[in-house]
DNA sequence: CTACATACATTCCTCGCTGTATGTTTGCTA
DNA sequence: TAGCAAACATACAGCGAGGAATGTATGTAG
């Protein structure tokens, strides 16, 4: 029998409560974030839980910031596996894309919709969000020292991120062929308005090629 | 007392219900749509409401319908009103972002995220959605008889609403200001995107001009 | 006018979630 | 090693949701 000092036990506890939250979150939707199912899934029983989170709204807000800390280091972790390549504007765009897909991006979209109707959640992700999306546009911004300065090229990272997200959403409950395609479309768009902004990237006529021969199964 | 034949009753009662319906989503999000609630703000009993729709589900389903109708409809009307300007495909992008900005979007999230895990209302959605986003870039493209031809306008339709959606999603708990400062600065990328895809509209250095100048708010 | 169907109302039952109160174990500290 | 506090477990109470059963009124067809 290990013996761990209370410390310990709580933090590890308590990451695992978290962690399950936002499992829940992914796969059940906020309303279906109960927590007698989170207590479940992290493999505890409803005593330990509420131990440690008394009401669900300390649980709450204790996984939004959970899920942040989640979002910057992932994308961290991301950005690190980025390398050099021809198409370099493309491959950051790729990145931008790799990070808002996945697990924690719908999350974070099913936390938004939550907020909608309660403020007290509202008030917790108009604190962190900012910072989150933030830091996404800073390390994509990192990889590229000669633009970094621009305000053009944030701009434009932004708007990528708005496109990526709004192509998420309106598919979170589709299948992901379908995703891929409209990626690449507006992946394309994208990198025409990085060469239309005067942001140096890799060559952009390629692109411009593709756009008009897509077909028409969007 | 006025008499009304059966027909006119049950599908009178039936609109106030799905209205009511589509309220709730708003106000109160998917979860929050409860039947005692849609029963009260549409004004009549539990027994009427279940009468009507059984199960929850018949209601659901009925208001998926509803407000897919009610979207088209709604942009048709938005689109009556759209006047020529010297700046066509900036006021066609008006066009689009003011039909997705309102309750009739925000509801329509709403059921996105509520059929991440809900087979059936997912396999409901997958039905109509398309029909409607497709009649949505048609009212737009419509007014656009020269470019209509054009895969490209409509790829860049396409991107064009992503971009729309990406931000109302990511703004959808928050204020509305902020809003029109992020929508300021997508629609300036997407007038020069249409130019960069060679579409004709009105003079885009304007915007060019102030895309760069932007001050760092964003 | 009678009989039936449809529209609407009331009541009750079951279930799951939240929160609380209380019991038990485990680690720390004097 | 005795005692206390933190970590964990169990049991229960309140509440609101969904749905079924049953009752009443209002059209409608023969």
């Amino acid at each position: 029998m290990v013996t761990r000092t209370q410390e310990e036990r709580s933090t590890a506890m308590r990451r695992r409560l978290l962690d399950a939250t936002v499992e829940c979150l992914v796969e059940y939707g906020y309303a279906g974030t109960t927590t007698p199912r989170v207590a479940e899934r992290a493999g505890v029983t409803r005593g330990a839980q509420v131990h440690h989170f008394p009401t669900k709204a300390d649980l709450v807000t204790a996984a939004v910031r959970h899920l942040a800390t989640e979002r910057v280091e992932f994308a961290a972790g991301e950005t690190d596996r980025l390398k050099a390549s021809a198409d370099a504007l493309g491959a950051g765009l790729d990145l931008l894309w790799g990070i808002h897909r996945g697990r924690l991006f719908v999350a974070t979209v099913e936390l938004w919709m939550a907020a909608r109707s309660d403020p007290e959640l509202r008030d917790q992700l108009k604190e962190v969000e900012p910072l989150v999306t933030g830091a996404l546009a800073e390390f994509v911004r990192g990889q590229f020292p000669a633009q970094a300065a621009r305000p053009a090229f944030r701009h434009w990272l932004y708007t990528a991120m708005d496109v990526i997200r709004g192509i998420l959403v309106s598919e979170v409950a589709m299948t992901d062929d379908r995703l891929d395609q409209r990626w690449r479309r507006a992946r394309g768009h994208l990198l025409l308005l990085a060469a239309g902004l005067g942001l140096e990237g890799g060559s952009v006529s390629g692109h411009d090629q593709k756009l008009t021969d897509t077909t028409d199964k969007n």
